[in-house]
DNA sequence: ATGGTAGCCTTGCTA
């Protein structure tokens, strides 16, 4: 089972993009983030036509996740667990051939310094809990999604540069490897040990053009799922053509 | 050289 991951920032924007790289690639579960649109405005047609169900919590404008299958999606989550009061939608999971999966846009964070921070740093808390609760159900899992995290300097262009970034900050990082230490694997690292090797560049300053990006679109997974890993690659064809989102495609590969 | 780009339907905010 390949599972994609894909902060496509605006689907109605992307929309052209996406279906061809649907078309080229043949994913059969999709982890979109920032779709920045509506539920009811979701290109639902076109997606249906490429041969996927799709299940979204969307969003005026900004944030928005969907979690696409050629299988049937049962049990769909729409939503983090953990504050009523939090309106983003940034999160939504359901079970596809007996594997949870999770398509999530966590918080960026940034300025550090505003109340963008701490909303970034608890909502990484209840992941953290979620995560917990799925652990105990023994279930194979797969939470993929823009971290918004660096999780090493390796992971970023210029690590001095971005240190007190919130995507880079220490108490980011910590909370990033609390997921790890519940016993989950970033599936990147699975099959890759060099520097360097980025999800993400920004449009400004040729960053794509110089290759000055970030890792910052990863996949957890739980101890039954990481048994099954096969590969998981970052296909950058993607953020090379005309009207490209800031970030290109990862691909995990589940036996 | 203290900029730059992209998408939103806002004329600024988010990234």
């Amino acid at each position: 089972m390949k599972i994609a991951s894909w902060n496509v920032n605006s689907l109605k924007a992307r929309l052209p993009n996406v279906l061809a790289w649907l078309e080229a690639a043949q994913p059969d579960v999709v982890c979109l983030q920032e779709i920045k649109c509506q539920t009811a405005d979701f290109p639902r047609l076109e997606i249906e036509s490429a041969g996927y169900e799709a299940h979204v919590l969307g969003q005026k404008s900004y944030n928005g996740v969907a979690l696409l299958s050629r299988q049937p999606i049962e049990d769909v989550l729409y939503g983090l667990p953990g504050d009523p009061a939090d309106e983003q939608a940034r999160y939504v999971e359901g079970t596809v051939a007996g594997v949870r999966i999770a398509s999530l846009y966590l918080p960026n964070g940034n300025p550090v310094g505003t109340e963008k921070y701490p909303y970034k740093l608890a909502w990484m808390d209840r992941l953290y809990h979620h995560a917990r609760g799925l652990l105990a159900t023994e279930q194979p899992f797969v939470l993929a999604g823009d971290y918004n995290i660096c999780p090493t300097d390796d992971d970023v262009y210029d690590p001095v540069g971005w240190r007190e970034d919130a995507l880079c900050r220490p108490e980011s990082r910590a909370k990033f490897r609390s997921l790890l230490n519940l016993g989950l694997t970033e599936a990147y690292r699975l099959f890759h040990d060099e520097p360097h090797r980025y999800s993400f560049w920004d449009y400004q300053a040729g960053r794509w053009y110089r290759d000055e990006g970030l890792r910052i679109d990863h996949f957890l997974l739980s101890p039954r799922a990481s048994d099954r890993a096969q590969g998981c690659e970052i296909d950058k064809e993607p953020r090379g053509r005309e009207k490209a989102s800031d970030h290109t495609p990862v691909v995990l590969d589940l036996a």
